[in-house]
RNA sequence: GGAGGGAUGGCUGAGCGGUUGAAAGCGGCGGUCUUGAAAACCGUUGUGGGGUCACACCCACCGGGGGUUCGAAUCCCUCUCCCUCCGCCA
């Protein structure tokens, strides 16, 4: 949630916002309500104090034993107007909450201009040492050669866009999950275990919902869901930590199982196991003070990028247009792994500066060291999705003889250095 | 699953129909004292919204929702969550 009294007092950078994210929303409307609604607050408070004072004299004037009946009467009607006066208010009041639930966060002035997907710079680039090779087998053919991963055994039980691992594909896959919490505890990030359901509340303060719901599984018949992302449960609970100044930055990293629906990617990268209804990923988030943000962004980006590095894999660093950026983002930059199997780079960490917006939304705020109480800033980032770094440790280090090697940075994890053979 | 008990400010914990936004203690902050610190003493200290240049000031909030009443933290209903005991269980 983006600051109201923007919308008023400064609608064009509001306005304008909007633009470069190819939304169209209708601020005058949005302006109307909040203005209407601050009205109609102001009337209400005045009846409200009325009604304290003279209930106040009602009992005074009662324990003196005096006559009373003229004031009951003019209570009696006050509370009937405050009664009118307040549902009125609810209504305004849920009207301009849902309109302002729906605005995007405010993009950082220095993210580039763009229309969609095809206008982000690419800023940085680690290619492969050597040309393609043709026909280099991608993950689903080594998978199933070796026979660590099983995709219609996976379909058997669960449906389509599910994967089941075996044998060393299980092992090497737990593995790279172990290495990577491993690489950030050591860098200072405080590891979570978080639970991988949660309630509906902790969704909407990071933004989920209503923006992604339907891309949400959710439990019939309770108020959970199953998390499409650490990052729900590892925001929610900073706050839950109670931040003040001397605790910022607060780093946690969290391993949770995703689940999504991909609700609306019908069609995309049906074979494989790169989009599946439910993957592994490990999670940077950064709970922090305002004006370090833009510092932290990098600091996180690193903390990613030392995996590939430590990996050996081969990436690069591209950077989300206006037009690409997502709802609760003010800037992102994107990881993508290089996957020789598919000829192409594909997305293993997303790092993102929402600013205040998530705070906003949960009002979270730290006790400054003047002793204010301000926003807090908030940072996410994917540290990586295991999955998608199983596939390109698959395709980066497969060998002509038909093996796979295992990079040597995980070889103390997996106890095995080599696949096939 | 069965039987009870509870939810009050950063924490502990009083209040059980009107002047209580809420005692007291702890913690936090400021000060006195001290070479410095501790202790002691004095003062101060909830959140959100409206309002203001900033104050002042006004309103709401005692787990959520609803009700009774002129008036509710206090009474009633309901939901949620937590705790204790028993059963079951990885």
């Amino acid at each position: 949630m983006i600051d109201q009294n923007l919308i008023i007092e400064n609608k064009d950078l509001v306005q304008k916002n909007l633009k470069l994210r190819k939304k169209d929303i209708d601020l005058d409307r949005i302006e109307n309500s909040i203005n209407g609604f601050k009205k109609l607050k102001f009337e209400l408070d005045n009846l409200r104090s009325k009604k304290k004072s003279s209930s106040k004299e009602f009992g005074k004037k009662r324990a003196a034993k005096e006559d009373v009946s003229a004031l009951t009467k003019e209570l009696e009607a006050l509370s009937q107007e405050i009664d009118r006066t307040e549902a009125r208010l609810d209504e305004i009041q849920k009207e301009k909450n849902d309109m302002l639930l729906q605005l995007p966060n405010l993009i950082h002035e220095s993210v580039p201009r763009g229309a969609g997907e095809e206008d982000n710079p690419v800023i940085a680039e680690y290619p492969p040492a050597s040309e393609p090779d043709e026909d280099h087998p991608d993950h689903i053919d080594l998978g199933e050669e070796l026979d660590i991963i099983d995709f219609t055994g996976a379909v058997e039980l669960a449906g389509s866009r599910f994967v089941l691992l075996q044998g060393k594909g299980a092992r090497l896959h737990r593995a790279i999950t172990s290495f990577m919490l491993d690489m950030h505890a050591k860098a200072g990030f405080l590891e979570i275990y978080p639970p991988f359901l949660s309630r509906k509340e902790p969704l909407e303060k990071t933004g989920q919902i209503p923006d992604k719901e339907e891309d949400l599984y959710k439990i019939e018949g309770e108020d959970l869901y199953l998390v499409p992302t650490a990052e729900v449960p590892l925001i929610n609970y900073g706050k839950y930590l109670k931040a003040d100044h001397s605790r910022l930055p607060l780093r946690m990293s969290g391993f949770s199982t995703s689940f999504r629906k991909e609700a609306g990617s019908y069609g995309k990268d049906i074979r494989g196991m790169i989009r599946v209804h439910q993957f592994d990923k490990v999670e940077l988030v950064s709970i922090v003070h305002p004006d370090n943000s833009s510092e932290e962004m990098e600091f996180l980006r690193n903390s990613a990028e030392n995996i590939l590095r430590a990996l050996e894999l081969p990436y690069r660093v591209v950077e989300l247009c206006t037009g690409d950026l997502g709802f609760t983002a003010a800037k992102t930059y994107d990881l993508e792994v290089w996957m020789p199997g598919q000829k192409r780079y594909r997305e293993v960490s997303s790092i993102s500066n929402t600013t205040d917006f998530q705070a906003r939304r949960m009002n979270f705020k730290f006790k400054d060291i003047d002793g204010k109480k301000k926003f807090v800033h908030t940072l996410n980032a994917s540290g990586l999705a295991v999955g998608r770094t199983f596939i390109a440790v698959l395709e980066n280090y497969w060998n002509a003889d038909g093996t796979i090697s295992i990079p040597q940075a995980l070889q103390p994890y997996t106890g095995f250095d080599k696949i096939g053979g």
